[in-house]
DNA sequence: TCACTATACTGTATTAGTACAGTTTTGTCA
DNA sequence: TGACAAAACTGTACTAATACAGTATAGTGA
């Protein structure tokens, strides 16, 4: 259960993302939980979707969970070191800059593809 | 001089992120310049200045321009493009540190996946 | 039972309203 | 002239309204 405080300075879409780290980190939500629907969430709050996809996002952006269109959005479980969301934002950065100077996001799929081997 | 097209598909901010490529790469724009603010494009084509900041990130992120806020936004000019296999040495590189640090490959693949993918 | 279609979900994208924070310029007073 | 406060800019952040697109499921016919 999320509770908002709105006498709290931080935005809105910033305390629902503590409220699910703290409950996947205090083991209530665990990998493969599903999270509630954007507007599931949305109506229980009385607030607008966009803000619960939002935080959503941020969860994803930082490695908590993954969302996937038309299923819903799943507990991943507790991130690797905070080193790599810095990582990821160069990755993000570079990816753009990549895009933009005309290659294909095909290209990029293969680079990925042929990487080391592992997985987390 | 930026013209919308309510008749295109394309969104706005699309609209006018190439609207202002092409004047850099024409030469009406040349690096230094200092864009209109967002609200007095805004103004001018009658839409929200937040259409305006989407299209003004989105140029920052791909390289074109670079905003500080409470100066304003300036032409950077055209991004590197000739040296695409640099970045995707790069690119390779940022890759294996990522997958070496735990990132999953299926993160990545969303990260990619969420990009810009305005022109064509 | 099986195939197919309609529908009811899901997340996502685009645009807008509004408030905030940083910088520059202007005005005022010594 | 110089210092300093006020105001007029600047980009940015947060939330919301709305429309779209993908997936799963329920319903219907053979």
């Amino acid at each position: 259960m999320i509770l908002l405080d709105y006498r709290d300075a931080r935005p809105i879409y910033a305390q629902i993302c503590d409220g699910f780290r703290d409950q996947i980190c205090t083991g209530i939500l665990r990998p493969g939980d599903k999270l509630p629907s954007v507007r599931e969430l949305a109506t229980q709050l009385t607030i607008n979707p966009n803000t619960i996809q939002r935080a959503y996002r941020e969860l994803e952006v930082q490695g908590w969970v993954a969302s996937e269109a038309g299923r819903g959005s799943f507990v991943l479980g507790i991130p690797e070191s905070g080193e790599n969301a810095a990582l990821l934002k160069e990755f993000d950065k570079l990816t753009a800059r990549l895009l933009a100077a005309g290659v294909s996001r095909e290209t990029l799929l293969q680079h990925l593809g042929k990487g080391g081997n592992d997985n987390a």
